[in-house]
DNA sequence: GCCACGCTTCGGTCATGGCCGAAGCATCGG
DNA sequence: CCGATGCTTCGGCCATGACCGAAGCGTGGC
């Protein structure tokens, strides 16, 4: 007999994660922001005692932090490794039947740019991938990725300290199936600095209430600039 | 309001897994090996007709795969797409409690070397991936990696074709993180290779009804010539 | 042909847990 | 201090689904 602990131990995590107003939860916090139990009430369709007693029972399971802030209550997901999780359970539901939602209206906006968790997804994510591995500055292979000595003076250059943060296990260069694309984009440390620092010098903006991001005009010049991409791939869908 | 159509998909798959009999089932089956409904049945510690019903919806939900064989029905994992969500749910519920059961007695030869899906885990398979690393056959960051130049060569010596099958997305090298030991070992396309070649070449055997790997005397040889292993390392624990 | 074996289908029992409304605490604003 | 807002706890309802035993269908062996 094997030993059936482990078997045990995976349930109780999968459960948790297998509740439909739970997993609505989650994915509405794969957005990377931190949302208040209402909004996320909202987001997983039920009403607000029920939600309450999600969000302990995730809190308890360690899949969601919590933080008080005056009488709101702001919850996010545990670790990146959390968010990596739901995106594998994603794919592997996605490989199941063909569900290919033709094209939403609002879906547009979303297929074009939008965070995925702590990085960028959608369109220009693609682009952005490919102008870095055409420029050898990353490697891809499969799904790993390596930034090369290059790569690594660039990012330097752009305001990403590689070098310093290496106490997480986390994964520097990972790349992540995009969902609209059906193409690899990048996450990993370098997914999410990436996008940090996008935001800090003011070339995206997320749009409220929605994981959807906005490319400014200073982001059309920067992304154009910096890294080649044609200004064409960052203008919004008509 | 976020698209809930992905969120229900997420939670029908981890529902599916989040069942202690299921997840039971799955956890046997990452050995690697396909098995029978009533070995199955043993494993998950249910009946026989709550286990085929728990089967059939494994089947459904595209988890798992079933052949036909005579009056047996031979269940195995449908992918390894499938094993890395089981091993990332294990590693996030281990990162909760810290549940480190001391010492089996019979994980001991768990501990040692055993299969994890479908390459190898535990004590040797750690030390051959260093030992790899150390000889610049491959290369780790983080959670990624990448085979050199001279990796292939070396590979291609020890009877592993890297290049002729791209057909899947499945990561080359990946590496997974061992329970025993809490380091890294090697995963992907890759590692399933060299536990494949090494059963071929006779150098670890599995042993019955138990995901443990038995080094054989012409795998101490093996190992320590080719990867230049200790040969302590190899032998089994006392 | 028969029985033994492996697995599935059926019918019925029972517990888990998701859900809501009402009420209870906090915190903030006036 | 009082009401409004945000969130949680409580009690009770109800559906889902996990489980088993008995019986049904294949397949293989004698």
């Amino acid at each position: 007999m094997t030993n059936q602990a482990t078997g045990l131990s995976i349930a109780t995590v999968a459960a948790l994660i297998g509740d439909v107003a739970r997993s609505n939860i989650l994915h509405a916090l794969m957005g990377g922001k931190a949302l208040t139990a209402t909004e996320l009430a909202h987001h997983a369709g039920v009403s607000a005692p029920t939600t309450s007693g999600h969000l302990a029972r995730l809190v308890d399971g360690k899949l969601v932090l919590m933080e008080k802030q005056g009488r709101h209550r702001y919850f996010r997901l545990a670790s990146p490794a959390v968010a990596e999780i739901l995106e594998g359970l994603g794919n592997l539901a996605a490989a199941g039947p063909a569900r290919h939602r033709p094209t939403g209206p609002k879906d547009l906006a979303m297929r074009h740019a939008r965070t995925c968790y702590d990085h960028m997804a959608g369109r220009i994510a693609v682009a952005l991938t490919d102008s870095l591995t055409e420029r050898g500055l990353i490697i891809i292979e499969d799904r790993s990725g390596l930034v090369t000595d290059d790569g690594r003076r660039f990012f330097a250059g752009f305001g990403i300290d590689l070098e310093s943060k290496p106490r997480t296990a986390r994964p520097l260069c990972r790349t992540c199936l995009d969902w609209s694309e059906r193409r690899m984009h990048l996450g990993g440390r370098l997914g999410a600095s990436l996008l940090a620092r996008s935001i800090e010098r003011g070339w995206v903006r997320t749009i409220r209430d929605s994981r959807a991001l906005e490319v400014t005009r200073a982001g059309e010049r920067g992304f154009t600039e910096t890294f080649g991409i044609a200004s064409e791939m960052l203008r919004p869908p008509r």
